[in-house]
DNA sequence: CTACATCGTTAGCCGGACTAACGCAACCCA
DNA sequence: TGGGTTGCGTTAGTCCGGCTAACGATGTAG
């Protein structure tokens, strides 16, 4: 039982993926993200911090405070689950939670001294893994690449043709 | 009331999306996958499929029958989820499962002639729906970041750091 | 014969995206 | 002054895909 043969291992011999499905880019999107994904998470999480975290303390550092449903419109994080992540990086004293004098029903969020230090560490932690991420393309098509995917998200978020995600 | 306007839209003007965030690769990444998969899996499902199906009939089709874990590790469905599969796509008549006499721990999987029928309207959907997903992209472009994706892809899943994932 | 590996299957966990509903506060306008 | 509407924060819960654990039945190797 050597470790890690369960199911979707790389076909070897004898089992290969179909082409046409290997060359979707669908598929390929999929695939790539969930590698990205775990990449992205497992290195944060050694950090102790998750992908949200990071969306929030920069969208503080570089738009300044905001109520939660500002944050949620800014980051794509539903207002919904921006609750459990304020409270996560409150206990950590890295954002501060006040109730808005000027309207009672908001809580305006502040990023903490602390909270600018782990952004910054989070900003470097972050160009290592995408320099992983991203290992086997040059910098030029690295640049590429995201400018395709810019393209494509652009498009597709534009006239949405389907409610929000990100 | 214009439907949908919850959480996570397109931030108007005053609410913009930090860019350091905005141009990650592995956000961009997610962003994209999560539309192409509503796209994908709307499409599929105005045909009465979803995309194992597809994979599975591909698979089939390409090479030959096999067994229920062979198709796992050819598609990279979980065995675990390989049974309620072949049990949609067996209902709809489009395969055929019959104990192997030589093994008689295996099921073989055999696409039938209605699977095959069925396979080729799903490659038509699918390239439709590809169409809609690469839009923005001129037909060079397109193959230049499939081609992208496949190097990264490669490279992230030969000496895989981590598990499987199709 | 014993030990171990493989196959099909069931059950269940987990994380992420998303909906529903509620209470509360603010705003509109009449 | 007040009633209706809209926005905010929060709780709860759904759904889905990826993944693990365990099991019985069968096969294979020593």
């Amino acid at each position: 039982m050597n470790s890690r043969a369960e199911a979707a291992d790389m076909p070897h011999d004898g089992e290969k993926t179909p082409d046409r499905l290997r060359r979707r880019a669908s598929r390929l999107l999929s695939g790539m993200t969930a590698r990205s994904d775990r990449l992205i998470n497992e290195g944060l999480a050694q950090a102790d911090a998750r992908k949200w975290h990071y969306a929030v303390l920069a969208s503080l550092h570089e738009h300044g405070p905001g109520s939660q449903a500002t944050l949620s419109r800014r980051t794509g994080i539903y207002r919904s689950d921006m609750v459990g992540v304020l409270n996560e990086l409150a206990e950590r004293g890295l954002v501060g939670r006040a109730p808005d004098p000027d309207d009672r029903r908001r809580n305006v969020i502040t990023i903490t001294a602390q909270g600018r230090r782990h952004l910054r560490r989070l900003d470097k932690v972050l160009d290592d893994l995408h320099d992983e991420l991203l290992a086997p393309l040059t910098p030029a098509e690295r640049d590429q690449f995201v400018h395709l995917l810019t393209r494509l998200l652009d498009h597709h978020t534009r006239q949405a043709p389907h409610p929000p995600t990100s």
